[in-house]
DNA sequence: CAGAGAGGTACCACGATATTG
DNA sequence: ACAATATCGTGGTACCTCTCT
């Protein structure tokens, strides 16, 4: 910059007014002092920048499971949104969500003086460990059924959940089976409590959910159980891959669908319409979920008091896994 | 800092040793040290650090697709590798994987002075981007199918290509057909080199591809091209969602899989062994292609002349898609 | 004298280097 | 010879001052 300063003939002072767009430098002093910028083709230095101004300019993600379909999409929404507002973005993924990493992996993104944390790590191990922390930086959580928050994105969940029972249930169904995730997600409870809150508002009784794992091997593994039981006729599974599972468990035992069973997923990945049947599912927008966190967060950083935060809606996509009973 | 020298009545130098693990340092006085430290919680200032060094100590990521199978699970790979090293992350997304929006992104990450660059963007557009640019900072190349070389880490996609052909020929198949992925991707032509190097070797006629853009619709529009000519009865996709669609197609068409076609997929996402029928395909520890990026950038960056990385060699996962003819 | 445009100086929190005990 | 200190440089921004309409 002191290079700048001197090809330029002014200060450094004038150069950094000039770099950082301030009004009151003369047009032609700072064409001058741009030309000298690209002839030495100066770039300022962040670090430097960082130390004066003790904002390091960048996001920290604590991320869990970021291969997932929900996660890795969020994921790229975040990345845009950061970079469109300045901000770079430093990932810290953690292989278990419990609380000695996640304390670990907010250490790491403290120790990196990053100006706000967004957590994608959708379980209760997560949200408890961040209970105990004082924090310095703005935190926003992603966390799927709850109810809008200032420090907080949310995907409707309960309302989707709801919908894909709903939809059984209008089609006939005496009752819907849950093919439910792993417990200690979010996600999991959230949506067995709009299948279950669906349900009972229907005067219809919840039968205990099969748990799985999110794999469609878990899925598998509970159509087979699902299958050996004649009066099941509709089942809604906490994902699509799950959902996937489910579907050729049926086939493996001879029971077709959605002739004799219905089957509705839950997240709307692309290839969910391709399934064999098509699977009727559940969609969100989670790049929306990643974008929303960032303004959110950027705006708590910058010291405004914003409301909560809309929640994502989820979207019925109608295929062909499901019809009437 | 300052503070803690002064806590432990010692010079801000010695605390600096301390922290850095300067072996020249009392053990009782380092004890003294440390202790102010936790006391006073102090943690030291990247920005400061960086600054003085002239190392960001974070890693930039250049990435195209980060939603996708392959890429995502290579970045997970890339976040735990970096960290283990005590290197942040910095990632920059594209929407499009053209020079204009390459360039932009390095010069994002260059700005943001980071020490080093992983382009995880299979394109040859971004190939080309790079060709013309001089970056201080050593970069490492995502390169799908290339020969192994000191810049650039590899998977063995021609192998991959070769191994599903050859298990398709040898059940007795007179030829096979590939649905290719979308032109100007690397996988596509190391993929479609694999596939069409077999046939030749093999003494047969490789017929042209169809080319389809990644997606499980592509793949169901190929699939219902080829499902339209009975002489069809191998068929070998360039990854598993497309895969995935040209089994649909077949489906809808009547024509059985695998009795009546075999096909073979491209990746071994986790989902394939679940699709209907399951998917024989060939499989890639795309993890694993994400570590060796970073060790071998972070020897680069220490200046070190390392040989060439080794390619990540393929898996075939044998299921039920395929069959003799 | 007010206000705009420009310059001067201190400071941010470290590490490198030379120097002292 | 070795441990510890003092000083300086890193590249910016904040704040105050100065000059000139």
């Amino acid at each position: 910059m002191i290079d700048v300063a001197r090809l330029a003939g002014v200060s450094h002072q004038t150069v950094s007014r000039v770099v950082n767009g301030s009004d009151s430098v003369t047009p032609e002093l700072a064409e001058r002092v741009e030309h000298a910028i690209r002839q030495l083709r100066y770039r300022r230095n962040p670090a430097a920048r960082a130390l004066a101004t003790s904002r390091s300019m960048s996001i920290g993600i604590v991320g869990f499971g970021l291969a997932q379909y929900g996660p890795s999409v969020a994921l790229t929404g975040i990345a845009d949104e950061s970079r469109r507002a300045g901000y770079a973005t430093n990932i810290v993924s953690m292989a278990e969500a419990d609380r000695a990493n996640m304390s670990r992996a907010l250490d790491h993104l403290v120790d990196d003086s990053v100006d706000g944390i967004i957590v994608l790590a959708p379980v209760e191990g997560a949200l408890a460990a961040l209970q105990g922390l004082e924090m310095d930086a703005p935190l926003m959580v992603f966390q799927p059924g709850a109810t809008p928050a200032v420090d907080r994105v949310a995907t409707d969940e309960i309302a989707g959940a709801r919908m894909a029972t709903a939809h059984l249930v209008r089609s006939g169904h005496r009752t819907v089976r849950h093919v439910s995730g792993p417990s200690g997600w979010l996600g999991t409870s959230a949506r067995i409590a709009g299948w279950a809150g669906e349900l009972s508002e229907r005067g219809l009784a919840a039968p205990p959910p099969l748990e799985g794992d999110w794999t469609t091997e878990s899925g598998y593994a509970a159509g087979r159980t699902l299958a050996g039981d004649p009066s099941v006729t509709a089942v809604f599974a906490a994902n699509d891959q799950m959902a996937l599972g489910v579907m050729k468990a049926f086939a493996d035992e001879g029971r077709r669908v959605p002739e004799d069973v219905s089957v509705v997923g839950f997240d709307g990945v692309p290839e969910s319409a391709y399934y064999r049947p098509g699977l009727t599912t559940i969609g969100f927008d989670f790049a929306e979920v990643g974008r929303r966190a960032v303004s959110q967060l950027l705006l708590r950083m910058a010291g405004e008091e914003p409301g909560p935060v809309a929640r994502v809606e989820p979207t019925f996509l109608l295929r062909d896994s499901a019809r009437a009973a």
